[in-house]
DNA sequence: CGCCGCATGTAAGCGGTTACATGATTTT
DNA sequence: AAAATCATGTAACCGCTTACATGCGGCG
């Protein structure tokens, strides 16, 4: 399971599950989301491995906290995973799958409109992140390049995302222009075909 | 499910869950994987949902066939998957996870031997893909903008595979060179300490 | 004779999502 | 008084992966 890699590589410090909730909506929720439905029993199990421990700590707000603290176990594990090289390849993406099926639409102009609602949707996941990297690069002297190793890896992959955005914008942008000549193209052999009859 | 919809898009034709499962193993293999023991309960349950009828047939070599074939119903439910607007966000990106806690491996020469490894997978990708491309464009006159929709679309979503790779290895570049500095940077300030006890 | 490609399936298990259940404290 | 936030969990279900089971026909 990948959850608990994360999972392992987020408990750097101790923390308890709802915490760790909020770490992935914070800093990885544009890669990676979870549950809380799904963090809870993955915790349970870890700490059945021997991967973490816990131990319970009141609260001055709301009800007594169960905090999981990585073992030595736990690291070894963390640093396996990554040392055995990039997981890729694995990715399903939806809306490619969508792309390559939209001639059965049977009608160029609601595939133009796919695409221009894909673009709107990129675009504001891209501004969403442009807003994160501003915001950080004017809190931080340090950003990029001077910032510590635990915030200069996160950084990295925020550029990547950012780059990954733009790529998916262009192209966009290109596709919704050869599906518009499309478009015109056929409207003229309609005509010219009007004309023949 | 997605998968199901998938399998819609594919049955454009009659075809059996062999088939199918080279149809996904030449055109979306890029962005979508299936297993053969995924494909026929699928296609047994979109029968049982009324989406697909199947139909027996010999066959010259090895066993009969089951040959499935779209029904209105199913092609009402495809449309309507496109229709519903492109499915974005749900993407789960293992290597990037990996890259955020890279710094936990505590050794930026093992960090940097990952992206360079990562940067060596995603050249691999990008020259299949290429490769596609220019076999494509060398058997096709018509290739890229004068297909019919029917291989426009897909050549859309070949294309897209090829800009996010290429923004992929753009990344991977400038995040070495960076780990590279670092490395310098930090070596210096090493000899630095060592000057100075 | 064994292996490969064609062809269809089942069973077990895992990881993840959705929905449900509970309850304290703080804010509106 | 109601809603939001903090906090932990369970149960049911779903989709997917891995492994297993079966069998035909052609090739070396």
């Amino acid at each position: 399971m990948a959850l608990e890699h994360v999972l392992l590589g987020l408990l750097r410090k101790p923390a308890n599950g709802y915490q760790l909730k909020d770490k992935f909506n914070h800093s990885l929720r544009h890669f990676w989301a979870a549950d809380l439905a799904q963090i809870y029993p993955t915790l349970k199990r870890l700490e059945q491995q021997g991967l973490l421990k816990s131990r319970r700590q009141a609260s001055d707000k709301g009800p007594p906290r169960k905090i999981y603290r990585r073992t030595r176990k736990g690291e070894r594990v963390l640093n396996q995973w990554i040392s055995e090289g990039p997981e890729t390849g694995r990715d399903r993406i939806g809306y490619l799958a969508q792309v390559f099926f939209l001639d059965q639409l049977g009608d160029l102009r609601a595939a133009h409109a796919f695409l221009v609602a894909l673009r709107a949707q990129t675009g504001e996941r891209l501004a969403a992140l442009r807003a994160i990297e501003t915001g950080w690069a004017s809190s931080d002297p340090r950003y990029p390049d001077r910032l510590q190793d635990a915030d200069f890896f996160p950084q990295l992959t925020l550029r990547m995302g950012l780059m990954k955005l733009a790529a998916i914008d262009r192209w966009c942008q290109e596709s919704i222009e050869r599906v518009e000549h499309r478009i015109a193209r056929r409207s003229v052999k309609e005509h010219a075909a009007e004309a023949g009859e």
